[in-house]
DNA sequence: GACTTTAGTTTCAGAAGGCTACTAATTGCC
DNA sequence: GGCAATTAGTAGCCTTCTGAAACTAAAGTC
């Protein structure tokens, strides 16, 4: 039996899936929920929008009911219309990706059960719902030089080396110390407050606040080393 | 009258959207036709995919049908499931962008009537076609350093004039001229033929094809400058 | 032959970025 | 108290990148 066969005819409606994100100990953690009815397969939480909805309000009120509130970033990943398993046997699935600063640890028991935050890692979605959270994740490195994205992963106020941890998070690979924060200086993002935090051994570090002040006129040159075949 | 109620109850079907560019004395062109009953509205190709039909092979299909070759480059844009006006009414639109080299003239002509390549800025388009037009054009910019778009905008062999040109063209500012070959060299993106262009007045130009060699890993440092707010 | 136009290279100065090594402030342990 | 360990934050060096200008090269035009 083909894929599209399991699948039966295409649903003719589409859904709306989300891929909600935030860091949790220095792991990306994606929100997932189990299927009621279902042997409880791990899903991303979708919905299927109201009529003449736009689909950005549809993923709003999506991070919303899966989050308890408003996610700092959110942005349309892509449409996926392969033929991958979708627990909505949708035809068409619209995913956006969002990012939270901290998961709101009370609201979010309270709605216990049936969701949970997952290591990205360790998430087990399958069929298309894998699908998205991979290109999910290489799309956040690829928007994270346009978007605010690791700043708001974080709560309001943050040390240095939890911004670039978070870069590094998201990248996958390290970052240099000094020329990290000779970078952010120039580009005038962050404004320090006159608070510190002892983490326990070593000197305490300044914490900062996202207060972006002054946008340089983005117009670089042309980056050939990326293109590859 | 809403743009919704005007729009009537969505429709359950959703179409793929095409932008196909192509660039013609130096000014980037975009396929588009002319809707048969209608009062001649200018729109992008567009269709209805079949029941469990991938949005790519869609896509790739409804290239070759407009344009009558293969397109050099084709992406996903995103889906638009706005309240904008869409000729065929669909509630989700799933728009795809492609370059072709060069528009065969002559299949090109035979297709004759309703379609034709009209200038980006002059195009005419409307409703969703419009935003679906102008989200292309800035997804172009961007992807432009991780896709060989503008290689692909070209012939199989051009002048280092053209393909500079050709950046200029879709980026909107002038590039450096020795700083550009200086990056395309390092990139070892072309190799020289022996071939030479003599375009009238002036030195001829050595013609040149792309033909990628090595990948550098790109591993980058983060670019602060294009946050912004 | 002199002038114009386009191609292509060279040189230089300044900016940006990576590396090492340094200072600073705290905790934990003896 | 004193010292090692740990983390924060800075300074200097040096290489690479990049933009500006000036240069050479090869064609057409007059």
């Amino acid at each position: 039996m083909t894929p599209a066969a399991r699948r039966g005819a295409a649903s003719a409606s589409h859904s709306v899936d989300l891929v909600l994100l935030t860091s949790r100990d220095g792991v990306l953690h994606v929100r997932v929920e189990r299927a009621a009815g279902a042997r409880g397969a791990v899903q991303l939480p979708w919905a299927t929008p109201r009529s003449g909805e736009a689909l950005a309000t549809t993923a709003r009120q999506l991070a919303k009911r899966a989050a308890g509130s408003e996610p700092g970033w959110i942005e349309q990943l892509q449409a996926f219309g392969d033929q991958l398993k979708h627990p909505a046997a949708a035809g068409l699935s619209v995913a956006y990706v969002a990012v939270l600063s901290a998961p709101v640890t009370a609201a979010e028991s309270k709605r216990g059960g049936s969701a949970a935050w997952m290591s990205v890692a360790a998430a087990g979605l399958t069929g298309r719902h894998a699908a998205i959270l991979a290109a999910a994740l290489e799309a956040l490195r690829e928007r994270l030089d346009g978007a605010p994205i690791a700043f708001k992963l974080l709560p309001s106020t943050f040390t240095l080396s939890e911004l670039q941890g978070t870069y590094e998070l998201l990248l996958g690979w390290s970052l240099h110390k000094a020329s990290f924060r000779r970078s952010l200086q120039a580009a005038y993002l962050v404004e320090p407050t006159d608070e510190w935090r002892s983490e326990g051994r070593g000197r305490p570090a300044q914490l900062y606040r996202f207060a972006p002040r002054k946008r340089r006129q983005g117009r670089r040159g042309v980056r050939f080393d990326f293109l590859g075949g």
